[in-house]
Order: C-alpha cells, then sequence, then structure tokens
DNA sequence: AGCTGGCACTCTGCTGTGTTGAGTGCCAGG
DNA sequence: CCTGGCACTCAACACAGCAGAGTGCCAGCT
C-alpha cells in the first residue's frame, strides 16, 4: 500500500499538472507545497509511484503526469467534490428560472454547464421510460388523413401524421379521441400497449382499419419517444484542450456528433451518483483522451435522465464534479416545479 | 480590365490553391495547366494580379494565394456551379425520403449537407412568418392551469402553460377552442391579432379574463415562432481547416454555438437565389476566414427558410455551390410533399 | 507590343551542431 | 528513512549553412 506522503505527492502533482499543463519535477513540487521534505525523497516516491503506474514520465529526463490510473486513484480517494460559491448557486437559479418550455430547460442547461466547467456539455432529455401520457388529440387535415399529437407529462409533444385505408368521419374522430383519452391518460407508456389493443373491435367494420392504424402509429410514436435524445454544447471548449489538440480534437468532435455514441457514453454511467470515466475507461476509442462526469437528475426522488461534461483527462475534477453535480439538482428542482 | 488569360491565371492560382493548401509558383502553374505561355510571362500576369488586390503573397519569394477579393472574382465570373452526379443524387433522394417529422427532416438535411460538402452545415428550421395555424387545442390540466397547443402548417407544434386568474369551466373550454379555431384556422400568423382581438367580449365577464390570457399567449407563442430556429453539424470538420487551425477554428466554434450570429449571417443572404460571402464579406468577426455558402429553400416557389456550409474561404467553391443548391430542392420537395 | 530565357536576389525550410537546463537515478552518509 | 551530492540524459533552443522555390527585372526575339 501507498504511503499517506506518496499519496499527498500524487495529490500535488495532479493539481499542479492540472493547472499548469506541463510534467511536474521533483524540485518544482516541494517548492510549491510545503510537503516537508526534500526534493530526493519526493524524487524515490515518484519512483514508487510510476511503478504502481499511477504516473508517467513523456520521455526520459522530464518530470512526471499523472496516468489514467493517477487520475482514478486521485478522485476516488484524494478529491472532494467542490461545492460551488453562492454568488455561483444564485447565478444557476436565476439563469434557469427563466426557461419556458422544455427545450429551453434543456437549452439552458446545457450553456450553464458549459460556461461553468469551461467544457463540452452534454444534457439528455427526460427519459420517457417512466412518464406518462398526458393527452392525445386527433384532427383530421383531409377526409383520409389525421394528425395524431401526443403530449407527455414532461412537457414533450409530438405528432405523426397518419394516412388512413378509408375516409373516417367526425363523429367516429371524436368517438376515437374520446375513448383513446378515457384509457391512455395518465398511464404510462409501458401499459398502453395493453390497454388499448381490444379498441378496434368497438368500432364499426368500416373503420377498424382506420383505428388499427392510428394505434399503431400511437405504439410507434411511444417507441420512439423512449429512445433518449440530447443536446450538447460548449464544444468551443474544445479548443482549451492543450498543444496537441489537433490530433484529439477530431475523434472528440465526431464522437459529439453522433447521438448514438454519447447516448451509450451516459448509459455506462451509474443511474444513481456521480460517475466519473477517465481517458481508456471510456469505451469510445475516440474519447480515450478524454474524461467524462456524468450524472442522474430528475424532478422526484428517481432520476429520469442523465447530464455531464465531457473534457480532457487534465481536468480541475472537484470543480467540475461540483458544477455538474450542482446543476443536476437545480435542473431536478426546474422539472418538478413545472 | 484584366484580360482572358489574367482571369484564367486566377482561375488556376484559385484551383491548385483550394486543392494543394499551399502558395502556388509560376513554374508550378505552367506544369500543371497548359496555359500556352511560359512562367515567366504568368509572373507578369501574377504582378498584375497583386497589383489589383486579387491575390498575394505571404512572403517575398514564395508563391501566390488568392485574396478574398480574389476568390469573389472567382466565383462571380469563373466559376460555375457543379452539378452532383446521378449517384448523389440518388443518395440525397433516398436519405431524405426516410425522414418521419420536421425534426426528422432538418436533421437529416445537416447531416447530408455535412457529409456531402464536408463542412459545417447550418440548416435553419421552415420559417413561420409566412406560414399558418392549422389547429390550436387547449386542454384542462388542472382547475385553472390550461394548456396551449399551436400546430402550424408546416408541421410545427409549440406547448405553452397557461395559468388561468379564475377556474375556467369545460364548457367554456370547448367553447373557446371552438371559436378560436373558427377564426384562426388556416390563417396566416400575422393576421392572427386582429382576427382574435374582440373574442374576450363575447364571454361570460367571469371568464374574460382566463380568455385574454389564452390570447395572449398564443400571440406570443407565434411571434416566438416566428423567430427562427436552425439545426447546425459537422462541426468536425472544422478539423479540416489548415495547419493553422487552432487560432481560427475557436472564434468559429463559437460563433456556431451562437444562434443569433448564425440567423444573422444567414438573415444577410438574399432571399431568393445563392449566396456566398466571403472571408471579410462576413459581418461577424469571428468568421472571418470563413466563407458561408447559402441558399433559400420552401415548399413552393417562395423561400422560408435557409440553409448552407460554413467552411475555410479555401474551399470548393463550385461543388459546395452544387451540393447547396441540390439538397435545397430536394428539402423543399420532401416539405412539399408532406 | 508582347512573350521569353536568363540572371541575380530573397526568403523559407531543413539539417546538423553545440549548449543549456530541468529533471532523473543512485549512492553514501546522517 | 531522509538528505545532499553527483553524474547522466534528453528535449528545447539557438545558430549556421545549404538547398530550393520563387520572384523581379532586363535584354533580346517575334
Amino acid at each position: 500500500m501507498l504511503s499517506e506522503r506518496r499519496l499527498e505527492v500524487l495529490r500535488a502533482i495532479v493539481q499542479d499538472y492540472v493547472g499548469t499543463e506541463e510534467p511536474v519535477g521533483s524540485k518544482a513540487l516541494t517548492e510549491r507545497h510545503s510537503l516537508g521534505v526534500s526534493p530526493a525523497t519526493v524524487r524515490n516516491d515518484m519512483a514508487a509511484l510510476e511503478e504502481e503506474g499511477f504516473i508517467a514520465q513523456p520521455h526520459t529526463s522530464a518530470g512526471r503526469i499523472p496516468t489514467d490510473r493517477g487520475y482514478r486513484l486521485f478522485v476516488d480517494k484524494l478529491a472532494g467534490v467542490k461545492p460551488l460559491s453562492g454568488a455561483e448557486r444564485r447565478a444557476i437559479q436565476n439563469f434557469l428560472d427563466g426557461a419556458v418550455d422544455l427545450d429551453d430547460v434543456v437549452g439552458r442547461t446545457v450553456r450553464l454547464l458549459a460556461q461553468l466547467t469551461r467544457q463540452v456539455a452534454v444534457v439528455q432529455y427526460p427519459s420517457l421510460t417512466r412518464s406518462t401520457v398526458r393527452h392525445v388529440e386527433l384532427l383530421s387535415l383531409a377526409p383520409a388523413r389525421l394528425m395524431l399529437v401526443v403530449i407527455t407529462d414532461t412537457g414533450r409533444v409530438e405528432q405523426r401524421h397518419v394516412d388512413c385505408p378509408a375516409p373516417f368521419g367526425d363523429t367516429a374522430l371524436a368517438d376515437l379521441r374520446a375513448r383513446l383519452n378515457s384509457r391512455v391518460a395518465g398511464r404510462r407508456f409501458s401499459d398502453v400497449p395493453q390497454l388499448v389493443q381490444d379498441l378496434p373491435e368497438s368500432f364499426e367494420t368500416d373503420d377498424r382499419g382506420t383505428v388499427s392504424t392510428v394505434l399503431a402509429t400511437l405504439l410507434e410514436t411511444l417507441v420512439e419517444e423512449t429512445e433518449e435524445r440530447l443536446m450538447i454544447g460548449g464544444t468551443a471548449n474544445l479548443t482549451r484542450f492543450g498543444h496537441d489538440f489537433p490530433l484529439v480534437i477530431r475523434p472528440v468532435l465526431e464522437a459529439l456528433e453522433e447521438q448514438v455514441v454519447l447516448l451509450k457514453l451516459l448509459g455506462e454511467a451509474k443511474d444513481s451518483g456521480m460517475t466519473v470515466r477517465i481517458g481508456h475507461e471510456n469505451a469510445h476509442e475516440g474519447l480515450n483522451s478524454t474524461s467524462v462526469v456524468s450524472v442522474g437528475y430528475g424532478s422526484g426522488g428517481e432520476a429520469v435522465a442523465k447530464l455531464g461534461v465531457v473534457g480532457p483527462t487534465r481536468m480541475d475534477y472537484p470543480g467540475t464534479m461540483g458544477a455538474v453535480r450542482a446543476v443536476a439538482r437545480y435542473v431536478g428542482q426546474i422539472l418538478a416545479e413545472s
């Protein structure tokens, strides 16, 4: 096991490297941190830390930089979560309070997170697996063409066109609308298929085809809705990556454009509590030199979606984690209120 | 005025520079293009072109690169619009045909444009200034809480919560819904304010407050809807900017994140026909080393929104213009069909 | 008048060579 | 177990020399 002081040395190395972006040597370390020992001793400690794989040297006779494993130890054992200042909290509150609808909430959250952490922010839309249908609306666009609108309790609205196999009368339409709502309003997405199963039978033979088509579209819409969507922002912060960034930035941008990749990324994180994935711990290759800090958020006790940031492994973990956690809490509050 | 051959020299310089990304000299030019004259002659022409400000040398004894003004002349006089290949056209068609709703159409368009041009794509959502209201829906969420849903003919759906000053009965609600729709359905946004002006008067005194509130929210929603939104994609293509890109990429990413900036950018373009803004012609400072190629698109004859790409001034203008124009056409078709 | 070959000149970019300095590992002594 | 000392390594920088691409200009040719 590593001695207390060696851990302290590792902490110092991480802090300095994060600050200066340059390999840190034994002398500089003793000067900046009062470790109470000489550079030579620190050198021995460093050798041990390197032996264990927590730090590495880019080349002989250069200082050390933390490895992914070093960062891992740092966030697990050495770093706390830095709480935000009162001013920052108030700023978050104010900024989020102005949101008018769900898109706006998510949009503001992304911008907020990006600004606060100075990194790339990713916010997943509230998931709908546990959400309920608030209302279903049916409109007639043409004799054999309907529009189906589904409104969810998280404030999402989705609409689909439906081409009917046969013309569909206004009274039948009103009938279907009423019955549909009485059955599914307030129910969970997952329950809907059962609830509407026998609906076609209660209609005239002529109309059954249309009713079935409408129901099929409804179910399809709900499934699609369950697939999470997300929003990203703060990509300009990618330029803070470091000097070698031309090589690194490309795959990151590519990964960020693929929603599937990001969803998988967030999906890999724990459902509750904060998750930090460092460098190669990320499954996606392009993100091997980035770290992802994510956390679930939700309106009630349970988390309905996740949000987080993507940045260089060389990041200020305590600060970033603090910001991510704080933002998640406030967003949860906002969602609960609306 | 510039002689025919000098224009030809300029064209050759632009083409070579776009291809190689390196200053092009007189000798290389005569070798690659059969201009029928010697390097010495070309040198004289180059001197003249430089005199006029169409080309410049990064430093003495280097080749020439086109200036913004040079590119301008190139696209105005020397370059055609390169039509897409049949295969490309079919690919566009297929890809866009799969779209299920407006968001999907826009999303696919962005990806398509980015891939086709290998640049950053920007697509504005169909503008609603000329669009009409298809349907207005009112739902009761709680005794004194309503939800207002507005559906437009371009397939957009927007919803707002309305807090009523007083409880509002179901019959009054149905009444309001019916009257509202009979007045505004099929009408243009701009006409709505007039059409609903006197609506509160026809209701019971108790309900007038609520009716006014609903109307106010409706008008507000329509105004907000008129403010265009947009989607961008292909930011990974920014890495193709060139060697000096760390300096350039930052302001570009920042500009791209500010929807306002992009909207202004597209707004500056002509309503009809293709617009190419080169380098410093762009008002926004961060985009001074980029060119923006944009064009209006729409379902019918008139353009309801714009789309385009942002790339380095050193871009393949004919190809880019061809792709942008083609995509705009197909999107217009898709919108017209749905 | 306009084009061409020739020539002297100017730079950037590459390569090779010291030189510097931060940083290391190791060891003997406290 | 810590410390000071010492020899060693190696990236980074500066400097010089060279090669090559490119230019401008001029005298001669068509």
